[in-house]
DNA sequence: CGCGCGTTTGAACATCTTCAAGGCTCGTGG
DNA sequence: CCACGAGCCTTGAAGATGTTCAAACGCGCG
């Protein structure tokens, strides 16, 4: 793990997720008592956060930037099973390690809770406590949607239920339009769709032969059918 | 959604789960006061518990039997994301809608919790909640590792997997050796695993010509080389 | 006894992967 | 400033894995 920390005193109270992740349902007040076992942590693009299998020591929001967690076989195929952005929580485990790894996909500012602090706290706050656990079925939920994909979808069905996905998250609105600047590569992609990255890149050009996108750059995807989209990935 | 309720006093006390699932974390006392909202419930094998998309009015834990969650597409191809075994738990959401569909796989008994009652209660006991935080973290944890067979193992792998995961949850040991009674269908393990119902006995008799399982009957699977099993699930 | 459902097996087929190569972009160094 | 190289993306063709379609088997139940 090689971050460049600082910590701070008491800007939580201006922290770009405040009204996310598991913040959202703490006060001022409370949020000074969490603010003190809080750091800020800074990734460069493609630094891990941590590893499948190292201790887990610290949980993490994501405040700015996006995060890759992914989980490996021995032989080197790689299972990417989230993407995280701004409000997103990492880090949760009942067993003294890390069930995956985490990356950064660009360059990511966290917020990092000590794990031990953190679960005393839940004593004290229990809103807190029932915040991670709305989290944590929310993932779940998410991670049921995923698997339904991963095992029943088709590579055109899974391109596009990853799209929509991904919009839902960091789609940006400009002049009505739909835009999505992905920080991922096409082989993240095809790991996170359990297809090949060859996959990706023909389901690519075949929406863009079909004007339901548009690929100014490769990291950039515009919408163009929205509805035909939606169509496409097969719900 | 079809039941056969009936209430009880307190025979939480003698409840065959009664250490596992959420009641494991709370005192006789504690428990007497949650048995108050809680009902025992009857399903005859086949009986759905409840269907993605209903209200989520109860949260259940299994007693005895076995329960398949499942999710669809509107075409009709299912992913089955688990089997739940006596002390599982089922039914968290945080949106007032179930997120999959759950049925009885055998003759089930469940124990019923009614929702807005067992919430309240978490306020009372929160080590109830932090209980429930667990338990979906593991599952998360579940999630997280089916996603990885779903998405990058090959049929072979993902059969072997499921097996010895089923073998974890349900394994019988019988004169030093390991036995499975598969309360599910080879289509149910086809849905959960990502492929055909042919691919699953395929992949059975290939299993049984390798001596690595044996099938007395379809349901019966012998464990005859637990460590080749584990070999073949390509962990 | 016969019917139905679940399982098994076989053969043809399709989708997606693998392998291979070329193109593009960006950053670096001459 | 331009050339070069690396990494990422795209495209094509061959190939393999798993699916689809079809049929037979076996067991349990009415």
């Amino acid at each position: 793990m090689q971050y460049t920390a600082a910590s701070h005193g008491f800007p939580c109270q201006s922290c770009a997720v405040r009204d996310q992740a598991i913040c959202a349902v703490l006060s001022d007040e409370e949020l000074r008592e969490v603010s003190k076992i809080t750091t800020a942590v800074d990734l460069a693009k493609g630094a891990p956060v941590f590893f499948e299998g190292d201790e887990n020591t610290y949980l993490f929001n994501v405040v700015s930037g996006a995060v890759r967690l992914s989980k490996l076989l021995p032989d080197g195929r790689r299972q990417v099973t989230g993407f995280l952005f701004p409000g997103d929580f990492l880090g949760l485990s009942v067993a003294n390690t890390y069930a995956y790894t985490a990356e950064a996909l660009s360059n990511t500012s966290l917020c990092r809770f000590n794990r031990a602090s953190l679960i005393k706290l839940l004593d004290r706050f229990p809103k807190l406590e029932h915040r991670l656990l709305e989290l944590a079925s929310n993932e779940l939920a998410e991670a049921q949607a995923h698997m339904l994909t991963l095992g029943q979808k088709h590579v055109t069905e899974r391109v596009s239920t990853t799209l929509i996905h991904l919009i839902e998250r960091i789609g940006q609105n400009r002049d009505g339009a739909t835009i999505l600047d992905l920080p991922m590569t096409r082989t993240d992609l095809a790991d996170y769709a359990g297809i090949t990255t060859e996959s990706v890149s023909r389901c690519f050009t075949q929406l863009r032969k079909a004007n339901v996108i548009s690929l100014p750059q490769p990291q950039s995807v515009h919408i163009l059918q929205g509805a035909e989209l939606d169509r496409l990935a097969g719900n």
